[in-house]
DNA sequence: CAATTCCCGACAGATTTAGTCGGGATTCAA
DNA sequence: TTGAATCCCGACTAAATCTGTCGGGAATTG
């Protein structure tokens, strides 16, 4: 587990995504200029949220994207091990190094704490944070769009 | 708060160092040859470490780290931050970003998150994971040399 | 059709990581 | 006093990663 700015990012666009209402689509043009990343940062880390069946892009004018699941059901580490996708890199499998016949117990201990910090973000919903932050500030929906409207001639 | 290799490197070390008793110096060189990181790149890391009073180092032969103070009273996060040190980064006041009214509340919202981690961080001590790693796995001292020893003609 | 939006891959600059190198300074012991 | 061990320091470099750009394409809507 890392924790970057890429992963900042991939949480923030994704709590504006859970900020909205289940059916209704963001498109990365306006959480682009709404966070100041740039769009086609925000396509890369969404490709990668897509590939884990986080998002559901639609194109043309209306599309964009919306949660790929509840908003529940994904947790902050979802969404950050979907855009770091450094799968291990810390067990010694495939390391060099770990001499002596001690092995690699440190590199254990550091697995142990690294699964500690995963099990606290993964028990953090999108859904939580969304409760959270509406608890502390005011929140608006944010398309211009008529945001695919339910009667097709109103 | 952020989550790299650096940190790790430096938290597995200052757990070598915890392993050993009050008053034993474990030297680089060991730390170097044990989990296969380069020598210089340690000396980096302890260098900032003892900036923050982390470690305490003697020259000369027979010399090397101990930790600053006790090891309870070291946390995980105290060591991660020591070798990252970037301070903030993350607020909006530096930022070029956060247009439109509803300023940076996902910004405020990520920093939220960074807080928690690192309140969990700072709840484990360096003493909490050698107890951990104690109660799982065998452990041996490590140092060759004759470890400062208690009486001198002996 | 035209506009909007997702989708894709290649590229590039900036930053960070990781490591190298060459030199000190200090301490210990022979 | 000499030599070895070790910390200490700064500059430099290579590789990786982060962050962002560019140019195009495909699907959808009106």
């Amino acid at each position: 587990m890392r924790l970057t700015t890429k992963g900042r990012y991939a949480v923030t666009a994704m709590v504006e995504l859970a900020l909205n209402a289940e059916h209704a689509r963001v498109s990365l043009g306006e959480i682009s200029e709404r966070h100041g990343i740039s769009l086609s940062y925000l396509e890369q880390l969404f490709a990668a949220l897509r590939r884990q069946g986080l998002v559901d892009g639609t194109r043309g004018p209306g599309g964009g994207y919306r949660l790929g699941r509840s908003r529940a059901d994904i947790s902050v580490a979802d969404v950050i091990d979907a855009v770091d996708e450094t799968v291990d890199a810390t067990r010694c499998g495939g390391q060099r190094n770990c001499h002596g016949e001690r092995g690699c117990t440190t590199h254990e201990l550091w697995e142990e704490l690294s699964c500690q910090i995963r099990d606290y973000l993964s028990s953090v919903s999108l859904e939580s944070v969304v409760e959270k932050h509406l608890a502390t500030g005011e929140v608006h929906i944010l398309r211009q769009w008529p945001a695919r409207p339910m009667v097709k001639s109103a």
